[in-house]
DNA sequence: TAATATTACGTATTACGTAAAGATT
DNA sequence: AATCTTTACGTAATACGTAATATTA
Protein backbone atom coordinates (compact mmCIF):
# COMPACT_ATOMS: atom_id res chain seq x y z
CA UNK A 1 0.00 0.00 0.00
CA UNK A 2 1.52 3.54 -1.31
CA UNK A 3 0.27 6.84 -0.89
CA UNK A 4 0.09 7.12 -4.79
CA UNK A 5 -2.19 4.11 -4.66
CA UNK A 6 -4.49 5.42 -2.18
CA UNK A 7 -4.52 9.02 -4.15
CA UNK A 8 -5.41 7.45 -7.04
CA UNK A 9 -7.57 5.03 -5.86
CA UNK A 10 -9.99 8.26 -3.78
CA UNK A 11 -10.06 10.02 -7.20
CA UNK A 12 -11.32 6.82 -9.48
CA UNK A 13 -13.74 6.88 -5.97
CA UNK A 14 -14.17 10.47 -6.31
CA UNK A 15 -14.92 10.19 -9.49
CA UNK A 16 -16.66 6.82 -10.44
CA UNK A 17 -14.43 6.01 -13.13
CA UNK A 18 -11.00 5.34 -13.72
CA UNK A 19 -10.73 7.25 -17.01
CA UNK A 20 -12.51 10.74 -15.27
CA UNK A 21 -9.71 10.12 -12.12
CA UNK A 22 -6.65 9.51 -14.74
CA UNK A 23 -7.64 13.05 -16.40
CA UNK A 24 -8.19 14.73 -12.81
CA UNK A 25 -4.63 13.10 -12.14
CA UNK A 26 -3.27 13.98 -15.40
CA UNK A 27 -2.38 10.37 -16.23
CA UNK A 28 -2.85 7.64 -18.38
CA UNK A 29 -6.26 5.10 -17.81
CA UNK A 30 -3.94 2.26 -17.47
CA UNK A 31 -1.44 3.49 -15.04
CA UNK A 32 -4.71 4.08 -12.71
CA UNK A 33 -6.36 0.79 -13.28
CA UNK A 34 -3.49 -0.87 -12.83
CA UNK A 35 -2.40 1.15 -8.96
CA UNK A 36 -5.68 0.23 -8.22
CA UNK A 37 -5.29 -3.42 -9.27
CA UNK A 38 -2.35 -4.02 -7.28
CA UNK A 39 -4.03 -2.04 -4.16
CA UNK A 40 -6.64 -5.02 -4.58
CA UNK A 41 -4.58 -7.70 -4.84
CA UNK A 42 -2.16 -6.59 -1.93
CA UNK A 43 -5.00 -6.61 0.51
CA UNK A 44 -6.81 -9.37 -1.26
CA UNK A 45 -10.38 -7.73 -1.57
CA UNK A 46 -12.08 -6.34 -4.27
CA UNK A 47 -12.46 -2.31 -4.09
CA UNK A 48 -14.85 -1.58 -6.75
CA UNK A 49 -17.46 -4.06 -8.58
CA UNK A 50 -16.92 -3.68 -12.79
CA UNK A 51 -20.13 -3.82 -13.65
CA UNK A 52 -19.88 -3.43 -17.32
CA UNK A 53 -18.63 0.40 -17.50
CA UNK A 54 -20.11 1.15 -14.34
CA UNK A 55 -17.63 1.35 -10.96
CA UNK A 56 -19.20 0.34 -7.61
CA UNK A 57 -17.63 0.85 -4.32
CA UNK A 58 -17.59 -2.69 -2.44
CA UNK A 59 -18.07 -2.74 1.09
CA UNK A 60 -14.06 -3.03 1.25
CA UNK A 61 -14.23 -0.01 -0.93
CA UNK A 62 -15.73 2.33 1.30
CA UNK A 63 -14.39 1.34 4.15
CA UNK A 64 -10.74 2.25 2.80
CA UNK A 65 -11.90 5.12 1.34
CA UNK A 66 -13.08 6.72 4.48
CA UNK A 67 -9.61 5.48 6.04
CA UNK A 68 -7.50 6.56 2.64
CA UNK A 69 -9.14 10.08 3.26
CA UNK A 70 -8.10 10.20 6.68
CA UNK A 71 -4.23 9.23 5.39
CA UNK A 72 -3.76 11.40 3.24
CA UNK A 73 -4.65 14.52 5.48
CA UNK A 74 -2.52 12.96 7.56
CA UNK A 75 0.56 13.50 5.40
CA UNK A 76 -0.81 16.96 4.13
CA UNK A 77 -0.94 17.86 7.95
CA UNK A 78 2.94 17.08 7.91
CA UNK A 79 4.07 18.83 5.37
CA UNK A 80 2.02 21.60 6.46
CA UNK A 81 3.95 21.14 10.06
CA UNK A 82 6.97 20.60 8.71
CA UNK A 83 6.81 24.03 6.46
CA UNK A 84 6.07 25.53 9.63
CA UNK A 85 8.90 24.79 11.23
CA UNK A 86 11.21 25.11 8.36
CA UNK A 87 9.67 28.70 7.96
CA UNK A 88 10.91 29.66 11.80
CA UNK A 89 14.15 27.93 11.33
CA UNK A 90 15.14 29.37 8.34
CA UNK A 91 16.13 32.86 8.43
CA UNK A 92 19.37 35.40 9.76
CA UNK A 93 19.92 35.96 13.16
CA UNK A 94 22.18 38.56 13.98
CA UNK A 95 24.39 38.83 17.59
CA UNK A 96 25.46 41.98 18.75
CA UNK A 97 28.33 41.16 21.05
CA UNK A 98 30.29 42.95 23.32
CA UNK A 99 33.01 43.18 25.44
CA UNK A 100 36.64 41.23 25.41
CA UNK A 101 35.87 37.96 27.05
CA UNK A 102 32.28 37.85 24.86
CA UNK A 103 32.98 35.91 21.86
CA UNK A 104 34.64 32.86 24.53
CA UNK A 105 30.98 32.77 26.55
CA UNK A 106 28.79 33.07 23.20
CA UNK A 107 30.85 30.86 21.29
CA UNK A 108 29.86 27.76 22.82
CA UNK A 109 25.91 28.47 22.63
CA UNK A 110 26.30 29.45 18.91
CA UNK A 111 28.02 26.40 18.33
CA UNK A 112 24.84 24.45 19.70
CA UNK A 113 22.55 26.16 18.09
CA UNK A 114 24.08 26.00 14.83
CA UNK A 115 23.86 22.35 15.08
CA UNK A 116 20.73 22.16 16.07
CA UNK A 117 19.71 24.61 13.48
CA UNK A 118 21.44 24.33 9.97
CA UNK A 119 18.92 26.83 8.65
CA UNK A 120 19.62 29.52 10.13
CA UNK A 121 22.48 31.95 9.32
CA UNK A 122 23.97 33.33 12.55
CA UNK A 123 25.96 36.40 12.17
CA UNK A 124 28.01 37.64 14.95
CA UNK A 125 28.62 41.27 15.24
CA UNK A 126 31.36 42.80 17.38
CA UNK B 1 6.99 12.07 0.43
CA UNK B 2 6.34 8.15 0.27
CA UNK B 3 5.21 5.45 3.51
CA UNK B 4 8.58 4.16 2.61
CA UNK B 5 10.84 6.85 3.73
CA UNK B 6 8.58 7.70 7.11
CA UNK B 7 9.15 4.54 7.75
CA UNK B 8 12.55 4.42 7.09
CA UNK B 9 12.66 7.80 8.71
CA UNK B 10 10.92 6.83 11.95
CA UNK B 11 13.40 3.43 12.60
CA UNK B 12 16.11 6.13 12.30
CA UNK B 13 15.16 8.08 14.45
CA UNK B 14 14.35 5.30 16.97
CA UNK B 15 17.60 3.86 16.60
CA UNK B 16 19.26 6.81 16.44
CA UNK B 17 21.40 5.56 13.57
CA UNK B 18 21.27 4.95 10.31
CA UNK B 19 22.82 1.31 10.19
CA UNK B 20 21.09 0.00 13.45
CA UNK B 21 17.78 1.05 11.63
CA UNK B 22 19.34 -0.75 8.60
CA UNK B 23 19.30 -3.80 10.54
CA UNK B 24 16.12 -3.64 11.70
CA UNK B 25 14.74 -3.37 8.29
CA UNK B 26 17.13 -6.03 6.66
CA UNK B 27 18.34 -3.45 4.36
CA UNK B 28 21.93 -2.01 3.39
CA UNK B 29 22.12 1.35 5.38
CA UNK B 30 22.99 3.20 1.91
CA UNK B 31 19.47 2.78 1.04
CA UNK B 32 18.06 3.90 3.95
CA UNK B 33 20.46 6.46 4.16
CA UNK B 34 19.44 7.87 0.44
CA UNK B 35 15.51 7.35 1.41
CA UNK B 36 16.05 10.02 4.43
CA UNK B 37 18.20 12.11 2.39
CA UNK B 38 15.37 12.51 -0.43
CA UNK B 39 12.70 12.65 2.50
CA UNK B 40 14.88 16.03 3.05
CA UNK B 41 15.46 17.04 -0.07
CA UNK B 42 11.49 17.31 -0.82
CA UNK B 43 10.55 18.81 2.17
CA UNK B 44 13.38 21.57 2.03
CA UNK B 45 14.76 20.69 5.77
CA UNK B 46 17.54 18.59 7.41
CA UNK B 47 15.88 15.81 9.91
CA UNK B 48 18.89 15.25 11.26
CA UNK B 49 22.16 16.68 12.12
CA UNK B 50 24.98 14.42 11.37
CA UNK B 51 27.63 15.41 14.05
CA UNK B 52 30.48 12.97 13.46
CA UNK B 53 28.69 9.65 13.44
CA UNK B 54 25.89 10.92 15.96
CA UNK B 55 22.70 11.68 14.82
CA UNK B 56 20.12 14.24 16.28
CA UNK B 57 16.86 15.21 15.25
CA UNK B 58 16.15 18.71 14.23
CA UNK B 59 13.14 20.64 15.35
CA UNK B 60 11.97 19.75 11.94
CA UNK B 61 12.67 16.40 12.69
CA UNK B 62 11.04 15.74 16.32
CA UNK B 63 7.59 17.34 14.23
CA UNK B 64 7.87 14.53 11.12
CA UNK B 65 8.25 12.13 13.74
CA UNK B 66 5.31 12.69 15.68
CA UNK B 67 3.33 12.85 12.26
CA UNK B 68 4.92 10.02 10.40
CA UNK B 69 3.93 8.17 13.42
CA UNK B 70 0.11 8.90 13.25
CA UNK B 71 0.38 8.35 9.76
CA UNK B 72 1.35 4.97 9.97
CA UNK B 73 -0.67 3.84 12.41
CA UNK B 74 -3.66 5.73 10.49
CA UNK B 75 -2.30 3.31 7.30
CA UNK B 76 -2.64 -0.16 9.92
CA UNK B 77 -5.81 0.94 10.72
CA UNK B 78 -6.76 0.80 7.18
CA UNK B 79 -5.50 -2.72 6.42
CA UNK B 80 -7.23 -4.07 9.79
CA UNK B 81 -10.71 -2.41 8.88
CA UNK B 82 -9.61 -3.76 5.07
CA UNK B 83 -9.12 -7.09 6.62
CA UNK B 84 -11.98 -7.32 8.79
CA UNK B 85 -14.68 -6.48 6.27
CA UNK B 86 -12.92 -9.02 3.87
CA UNK B 87 -13.12 -11.71 6.80
CA UNK B 88 -17.14 -11.18 7.31
CA UNK B 89 -17.47 -10.58 3.37
CA UNK B 90 -15.14 -13.86 2.09
CA UNK B 91 -17.77 -17.42 3.17
CA UNK B 92 -19.97 -19.17 1.86
CA UNK B 93 -24.20 -18.55 1.75
CA UNK B 94 -26.48 -21.73 1.46
CA UNK B 95 -30.06 -20.52 0.88
CA UNK B 96 -32.95 -22.80 0.69
CA UNK B 97 -35.67 -21.93 -1.69
CA UNK B 98 -39.20 -23.64 -1.76
CA UNK B 99 -41.88 -22.82 -4.58
CA UNK B 100 -42.13 -22.86 -7.97
CA UNK B 101 -42.11 -19.44 -8.62
CA UNK B 102 -39.58 -18.50 -5.33
CA UNK B 103 -36.23 -18.94 -8.18
CA UNK B 104 -37.68 -15.59 -10.02
CA UNK B 105 -38.20 -13.70 -7.01
CA UNK B 106 -35.15 -14.07 -5.35
CA UNK B 107 -33.05 -14.20 -8.18
CA UNK B 108 -32.99 -10.56 -8.32
CA UNK B 109 -31.69 -10.17 -5.04
CA UNK B 110 -29.39 -12.37 -5.25
CA UNK B 111 -27.58 -11.57 -8.21
CA UNK B 112 -27.71 -7.79 -6.79
CA UNK B 113 -26.15 -9.35 -3.69
CA UNK B 114 -23.37 -11.04 -6.13
CA UNK B 115 -22.85 -7.79 -7.50
CA UNK B 116 -22.00 -6.17 -4.51
CA UNK B 117 -20.14 -8.82 -2.50
CA UNK B 118 -17.94 -10.83 -5.48
CA UNK B 119 -15.94 -12.20 -2.50
CA UNK B 120 -19.27 -14.56 -1.19
CA UNK B 121 -20.48 -17.13 -2.54
CA UNK B 122 -24.04 -18.06 -2.94
CA UNK B 123 -26.05 -21.62 -2.82
CA UNK B 124 -29.38 -21.79 -3.60
CA UNK B 125 -30.64 -25.02 -2.92
CA UNK B 126 -34.24 -25.91 -4.04
C1' DT C 1 41.28 0.64 14.11
C1' DA C 2 36.72 -0.26 14.54
C1' DA C 3 32.35 1.60 13.59
C1' DT C 4 29.48 4.68 11.06
C1' DA C 5 28.05 7.68 7.24
C1' DT C 6 28.56 9.18 2.40
C1' DT C 7 29.54 8.67 -2.46
C1' DA C 8 29.63 6.04 -6.76
C1' DC C 9 27.75 2.89 -9.69
C1' DG C 10 25.49 -1.23 -11.68
C1' DT C 11 21.16 -3.98 -11.46
C1' DA C 12 16.49 -5.19 -10.76
C1' DT C 13 12.10 -3.57 -9.85
C1' DT C 14 8.29 -0.86 -11.08
C1' DA C 15 5.48 3.07 -12.59
C1' DC C 16 4.29 4.99 -16.76
C1' DG C 17 2.70 5.68 -21.64
C1' DT C 18 1.27 3.91 -26.22
C1' DA C 19 -1.16 0.63 -28.71
C1' DA C 20 -4.45 -2.93 -29.22
C1' DA C 21 -8.25 -5.78 -27.71
C1' DG C 22 -12.49 -6.64 -25.16
C1' DA C 23 -16.89 -5.24 -23.41
C1' DT C 24 -20.98 -2.50 -22.65
C1' DT C 25 -24.57 1.02 -23.63
C1' DA D 1 -20.55 3.39 -33.04
C1' DA D 2 -18.74 5.41 -29.03
C1' DT D 3 -16.93 5.08 -24.54
C1' DC D 4 -14.64 2.80 -20.97
C1' DT D 5 -11.75 -0.93 -19.08
C1' DT D 6 -8.30 -4.33 -19.51
C1' DT D 7 -4.25 -6.47 -21.52
C1' DA D 8 0.29 -6.32 -23.61
C1' DC D 9 4.60 -4.48 -23.95
C1' DG D 10 8.51 -1.27 -24.24
C1' DT D 11 10.77 2.58 -21.70
C1' DA D 12 12.16 5.52 -18.09
C1' DA D 13 12.51 6.29 -13.31
C1' DT D 14 14.00 4.56 -8.96
C1' DA D 15 14.97 1.56 -4.96
C1' DC D 16 18.36 -1.53 -3.77
C1' DG D 17 22.95 -3.76 -3.00
C1' DT D 18 28.05 -3.90 -3.39
C1' DA D 19 32.18 -1.55 -3.23
C1' DA D 20 34.97 2.24 -2.18
C1' DT D 21 35.89 6.56 0.40
C1' DA D 22 35.59 9.59 4.29
C1' DT D 23 35.15 10.61 9.10
C1' DT D 24 35.21 10.03 13.99
C1' DA D 25 35.54 7.92 18.62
Amino acid sequence: MTLQQLRYFLATADQGSFSAAAAGLRLAQPSVSEQVRLLEAELGVALFVRAGRTLTLTEAGRTLRRHAGRILAAVDDARTAVAEVRQVLTGTVTLGVFGTASYYLVSEVVEGFRRRHPGVRVRLVG
